[in-house]
DNA sequence: AATGAATGAGGATTCATTCAT
DNA sequence: GATGAATGAATCCTCATTCAT
């Protein structure tokens, strides 16, 4: 009896799938990946430990399934946000928002990336497949960068290697908010823009930024 | 007979422990702090594991010894550097590349503060020392920026998180540079400083920065 | 399907942990607490090193587990003998046999008795337990010399100090079977029991105790 | 230049060794032969932990050389006392004040010896050594108690064993100062005394022991 | 003779993974 | 499908013993 293309059992499988992963979320993100155990994994998700091997082969492609799912999920709603129309400037906002909302809903995820970044980015079997992930967030704001460079809106940066450190500085934030520092003593979203945005912008256009 | 107030021996010593770094800074770089093993340490250096508790009583210790001279000695330069006479720009400038110089010289460190970061900056015995720290970076440069502020060359931002936010800047590179990036295909330093400067300077000082 | 109020599953586990126990008590015997290895326990149990993690959370644990099993069963033996009616002589002798019987059938725990007892008196952390017990023995006995005085069937002797002596013999009969001595060259607990009862009772009951 | 059958060097050496037992004997009462480290012996003794090895072989053979000094110590003492004229009674006494004294002299032997009679008892290639020395004291005073028996003083009870019983009892007032008790409550000499005296003297014998 | 740095075998403990029920 | 008991390889750390100085 296949719904929407799914059987039953497809469904609850992926149903399954899903709380393990936002068990293994919560307690990797707490402990990071070597220091986590699939013990607490399971307890968090209120089932066995063997049960957790009839959804995920390993330890580590439980980590994988995690950030794929993540960012996946920014791609598309980064995506989503600058194929609609307008400036530069309010593109690079709304990327900007994107990750935002994205590190307020689920500052767990940014923790991982923060801590397993340079745990996985050499050496690893994992190594070229986070490197993909991680330029591919890159890759979807930089084109918005060179269309602004074309329009004289931008000065003439790399793209490509402005759009990671723009993505670099938004993790600023979390490591500002992991030291404890300025919970809300002031709009750390609308300082990373202005900061990125006088940076960026071509010399003549000395309006634009800051509010 | 001391020699320059040290005996043979604490010489000796010294310098062991400075070997014993050395190797320890290389692995737990290679593999990050957990999955590093002290017996990689020990073949890496060239003894027996045993012999590494002569020198440190554990494997966090050793971390942190690492961890806490490449710090200070990264405040020590950065100290020299700013103290020297010179407006804002001049030491922006040069605490940018005393950075980048110790990136150069030892990636392996910058590789350990990006991977154990998320790691230790919450729970754990070390939490605590590590933000210290690692603020402790930001408040060299942050009176710089306030002088700047004072000044006139630069907006009103908040000095201390415009340092961290900085900091963070410098971090992209190595993220870049681990991801295999443009290794030079272009002047980094020259590229981040604008980004910085032009993002930070104050609205009339349309000259400074760029080339 | 609980049976006895038991699920087939708990009866399961207490049997294991009864398995350990007998190899432990078996290994820690033969060896001593600090030279025993959870190896040789493993083996002995027939089970690998990680299996008994999951019934004791350490080695010291298990030690106790034995120890304060033991301790509880002489207990039991001793607080129902020494319930049943009879003369203060009976109870003494009663109260001997218990111990000769449980030395019979354990001599293993008699010989971690031996071996520990020096070792954990002072300092750790189970000294404080390892006293309570080992006094909980004599505190059976006392009570009963107590009314044996007040009847006037034994001397004025401090009744816990004789009870711990009396233990102390009992004790003396393992060290001359570790010896090797006379295995079957006489009545120890006769010997034992005369010597005590005849050191303890009343001046002018001069009958009582040897045949 | 020989003094009395010794060189200088042969003296000096003898001093040595003697230092180094001293310490030791302290580090093993304090801690086991286990668990005693040979660092803390060198500590103790204000030398090298390689020096030690200059002057005993082994750890192993440093706990016997202990071992056997304090025992030819006590049969030293014991032979002198039994040999000088006096009854069945002024001997026993004598012998047990030898013990108190050594244990008031010397409390950590006992506790060696306590601690790790068990240990070696069995097993160990020390075993029979040790058998033969806690033996040879028994087999001090058991002449006396044969000749107590001889000329009717005691009753018929088994020399050897009985000697035995009357170590374990000495032995018990060990246990009893460890276990905290009646730090001199009364006179535990006198208790233990009147306790085995009464134990195996002749029926007829009313008078004697506890004044 | 004295030293103490170096060694490396050994032991307690953890935890990803398997598998019988 | 679900379980969780069992496994054993892996890892940190200790310490008796050796040996170059």
């Amino acid at each position: 009896m296949p719904v929407e293309g799914k059987t039953r059992r497809e469904v609850l499988t992926e149903f399954r799938r899903a709380e393990i992963l936002a068990a293994a979320r919560k307690v990797f993100a707490a402990r990071g990946f070597r220091a986590a155990t699939l013990e607490e994994v399971a307890v968090e998700a209120g089932l066995a430990k063997g049960t957790l091997y009839l959804y995920f082969p390993s330890k580590e492609e439980m980590f994988w399934a995690i950030f794929r799912g993540r960012v996946a999920e920014m791609h598309r709603r980064l995506q989503a946000v600058l194929c609609e129309p307008g400036g530069t400037e309010d593109k690079i906002r709304a990327g900007l928002r994107v990750r935002f909302e994205l590190l307020r809903e689920d500052q767990d995820f940014m923790r991982i990336y923060l801590t397993e970044f340079g745990q996985c980015i050499y050496g690893g079997p994992w190594a070229k497949e986070f490197r993909k992930l991680h330029l591919a967030g890159a890759r979807l704001l930089a084109p918005v960068l060179a269309e602004g460079i074309r329009r004289g809106e931008l000065r003439p940066v790399p793209p490509l290697e402005t759009a990671l450190a723009l993505m670099d500085l938004v993790k600023s934030i979390v490591s500002m908010k992991l030291l404890g520092m300025h919970e809300n003593r002031f709009d750390v979203e609308q300082f990373i823009f202005d900061l990125f945005w006088r940076g960026v912008r071509a010399e003549g256009a000395a309006a634009g930024g800051g509010q």
